[in-house]
DNA sequence: TTTTAATCAGATAAAAATATCTGATTTAAC
DNA sequence: GTTAAATCAGATATTTTTATCTGATTAAAA
């Protein structure tokens, strides 16, 4: 189903960029993130849940509570979201399947993947929320 | 658990890899190469029987039967495996999961990682399995 | 202070992926 | 021809991931 993040991180990613588009606005309900993804309010709450857990949003309880981003746009970069979600693994982990590859003696397919995927980690190391969001909160809309 | 490939797919690389590196040999019972790969017979079968009928390997049925590979290993491609077992999504789809996105208005991660998959992709398509298999037969050489 | 609307936490359900079982079929060797 | 060893095909079981439910807690507003 799900390219390469799971479907819980690939979900984490558009609500935390919609909370990042929704700038101005003290918190969103996680009702209204499950609306605008199209996605059902149990499940994204309890992706938001984790990342409150791990300190990339901030939740107000109560009547009128809802979600926040819990620092600046600009401080925030995929790889939080990443990491937080679905941790580590695609960064180390052998793309064969193999368990406990030293890389001694490394297979073809080892260089290219490597290079891949640590392209791949350092974008989303550098990329900060603040870039997307516009764009993302079009994407949003054009789900409408 | 799996990083890009579902597991199936790891296994079913791992196996034509494995008939690669037996070059010479007749046929190779599906009970080797699970005890080879360490992983059960049923599974690795199942694999087999799909790569088969997908005119990867070939198999040769009854006593002293067995898999062999159905060309000669310079003309097999790893992403003629992925595409047997896995199809393209990971190549269409997109990584943030959102449904139908035609990339008419891109988020900023599309061109970044429409660029590592494209490059995977050609990776996968030019490498073919008689690169690979001496060094993953001392791969699985190592397991043991 | 009571009501109401929200998150929170943990249990549960459903779906998908992974793994196993069973019996039929095929073919080599006796 | 019979037996034995292998694939084949489909059903079933297990595990993991994804999704939903329920009730408790919190805090704003009446
Ligand atoms: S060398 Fe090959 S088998 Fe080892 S971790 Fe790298 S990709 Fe996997
Ligand atoms: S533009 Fe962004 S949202 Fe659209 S397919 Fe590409 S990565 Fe996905």
């Amino acid at each position: 189903m799900a390219i390469i993040f799971s479907r819980k991180c690939e979900l984490g990613i558009q609500a935390v960029l919609y909370l990042a588009s929704a700038e101005g606005r003290e918190v969103i309900s996680s009702e209204e993130i499950a609306n605008e993804l199209k996605i059902p309010k149990e499940f994204i709450s309890k992706i938001l849940q984790e990342l409150t857990s791990s300190g990339i949003i901030s939740s107000k309880k109560g009547k009128m509570g809802g979600f926040s981003l819990a620092k600046n746009p600009n401080k925030i970069h995929l790889i939080d979201i990443v990491l937080a979600i679905d941790g580590a693994d695609i960064f180390s982990k052998c793309v064969l399947g193999f368990p406990n590859c030293s890389s001694e003696t490394p297979c073809p397919m080892h260089a290219t993947w490597s290079q891949l995927i640590d392209e791949t980690f350092k974008m989303l190391s550098e990329e900060t929320i603040d870039n997307y969001k516009n764009k993302v909160l079009r994407k949003i809309e054009s789900l409408k």
